[in-house]
DNA sequence: TAATACGTTTACTACGTATTAAACGTCATT
DNA sequence: AATGACGTTTAATACGTAGTAAACGTATTA
């Protein structure tokens, strides 16, 4: 590293990602090891990751495949050159769409069939007082989920800059 | 209990939130907890909630207090009696609110910082490619923080029904 | 065929967090 | 004052996951 300051800024966008990573369940190392790849121009190898990350390649080997399958980091190859090589997807809106897709979602989903099961069990359950109002907060709940569910599926509809531009609409309409 | 569907229907219940909090962060115990009270008509003693998950005392004591302080259960006495009641909040669009409030916005914002640290960071470093393809990532990161915070912002700021009504529209606009 | 350079897998260790049991402080009741 | 019923705190433990080191399999080169 050539550049101190360079090299600084990318130790601080690993914490921050790092951080944010572990919030959201993906584990520190998985985030930290995207932001490497996202500030590198060129795609790097498993070892130059492990080298900038103080971790041994099986570390590495192990954590790139949660970004791959959630589609946050790609393979590439060159010729002439046995090695792996990564890099970063920076399209965040592709990236929303596949971690919502495959990792929120079907938690989601899950949880849904679970009220819904719980629903079930009360339909068959001896009316009473204490049944009636399970019940109606069920409801309540499953409606909630529904809303939800409705939300991401429309920020997963519209684009990017339609997105933008109803946000931007909206604080219009709200600051006057 | 006296019915048996009715148990079994809350301890789905209890599993479904169980995962849910554990999957977003909040530790398992804080989802089924929420759960016990969720469904129970009245509110319920420490010891109760204890009894009906079966862990301890000190166990719930410290569990519920996150609970409350992101607003999502409620204490209440009744008088006559020196033990403490909890209840759940119902009201979801008010839990979203304080959850991402408390708990997303902060993380996002610590986050956000030290981009903008990483990008200052830049800002002094020698000129370079390497630099020049950084800073541009990193302002590309910005930007989509940006249109997040809005939409966050947004979703906080209609009403629930607006919501609702908005999520209609689109799907309808969508199906023809 | 031997030797080397990879990436992956595996068994082990280290670490942090969840959970418990018990001690503690407080308040009401006797 | 003494007792008992609370909720909270604390120290110890159990548990699951993150991380390491080493073995392994495979392909490439000499």
């Amino acid at each position: 590293m050539s550049d101190e300051q360079l090299s600084k800024a990318t130790e601080t966008l690993i914490g921050a990602l790092g951080r944010q990573s572990a919030f959201w369940g993906l584990g520190r190392m998985a985030g930290e090891m995207y932001a490497v790849l996202y500030l590198s121009p060129e795609p790097l190898s498993l070892e130059a990751i492990a080298n900038s990350l103080q971790v041994t390649k099986g570390n590495i080997s192990i954590a790139i495949r949660q970004l791959e399958q959630l589609g946050m980091v790609r393979r590439s190859w060159r010729m002439g050159d046995r090695r792996v090589f990564f890099e970063a997807e920076t399209d965040f809106w592709r990236i929303a769409h596949s971690v919502l897709g495959l990792r929120q979602k079907p938690e989601f989903d899950q949880s849904f069939a679970l009220v819904e099961e719980s629903l079930q069990l009360l339909e068959q359950a001896e009316p009473s007082p204490e049944r009636d109002y399970a019940k109606a907060r069920l409801e309540s709940l499953q409606e909630f989920y529904r809303l939800l569910d409705g939300v991401v599926e429309v920020a997963l509809t519209v684009k990017p800059e339609e997105l933008k531009s109803m946000v931007e609409m909206f604080n219009e309409a709200r600051n006057k």
